[in-house]
DNA sequence: CTCTTATACTTGCAATTTGCAAATAAATCG
DNA sequence: CGATTTATTTGCAAATTGCAAGTATAAGAG
């Protein structure tokens, strides 16, 4: 077998880049690492801090002070949790939620633009080995978590 | 189309918690950004300190103070240029080139047990498919290169 | 050849980001 | 109720970052 890890590293280097080209919509620049944030709030339901900290794999002190700066930005709303108040709730404001769907389709167009270079068949067999892909690795605990989790 | 963003936004995420998982190597850790430069200097031949940095997309002056780092921790060697000698050609040194082939292996571990998952069609298929996309991502100069280059 | 410009790399800051240890606050368990 | 666990925040101190400015060499113009 081939060097696996090298496809590995240059795509998720160049999906890195793509990202990191992606950080910023009206007017409002944000951290590639805000943006991840961003993106995980809007993908979970009402998650806490914890959560998302988990869910990217960094420190919670890190975290909590990012998740401060956020809302200071005014992006991203911080409200107690009713049934636990040790948790707070995060959820993005309408301001917060605009940066991250612009954020999601200026990547997807770039994602769109890399597909038109392949025809449907190519397209869709690499979409389905993404998802293949995923699968294999929720179910590989060995590996592909939090690094301490 | 379905949200491709997110395919690759989660596939990424967790193969950067595999890198994080291969950052040590007979008791010498070091960080993910350290086991990035180690990889590229690896594959490189001879490479300048610009030319590295370029590819990982890191501010110039930035590397500079991480090849120094590298360099103090005996995994990394800068030799003059002769032909240019405002140049350096970095290489790795027998302990730098250890470890890298240690993290390497690790890395190609983990990804043999993520792929165990799969029947071997199924594996054939996806390694193709990420080879699609790279050569597709290097078609596409719009996005995936280097934030500002 | 000299003067200007461009290139490769390094250093001086100053701001940001990081994580560990410890603190606070609330829930849970015995 | 007291002890333990869990969620989040703060106090540091260290590491990482990037801009601006510096050094050193190369290349091009006159």
């Amino acid at each position: 077998m081939e060097n696996v890890r090298e496809l590995f590293q240059i795509m998720t280097r160049r999906f890195g880049f793509l990202n990191k080209n992606c950080c910023s919509a009206g007017g409002c620049d944000i951290s590639l690492v805000q943006s991840h944030i961003l993106y995980e709030i809007d993908r979970q339901h009402q998650p806490s801090i914890q959560q998302v900290a988990e869910a990217l794999g960094t420190d919670i002190t890190t975290f909590s002070r990012q998740i401060q700066s956020l809302i200071k930005m005014n992006l991203v709303k911080k409200s107690p949790d009713p049934n636990d108040r040790r948790v707070y709730v995060l959820s993005l404001t309408t301001e917060g939620k605009y940066v991250a769907t612009t954020i999601d389709q200026q990547c997807n167009a770039y994602l769109a633009e890399i597909f038109s270079h392949m025809n449907d068949f190519e397209k869709e067999t690499v979409i389905r080995s993404i998802k293949l892909l995923n699968e294999a690795m929720s179910k590989s605990s060995l590996c592909c978590s939090t690094p301490i989790g």
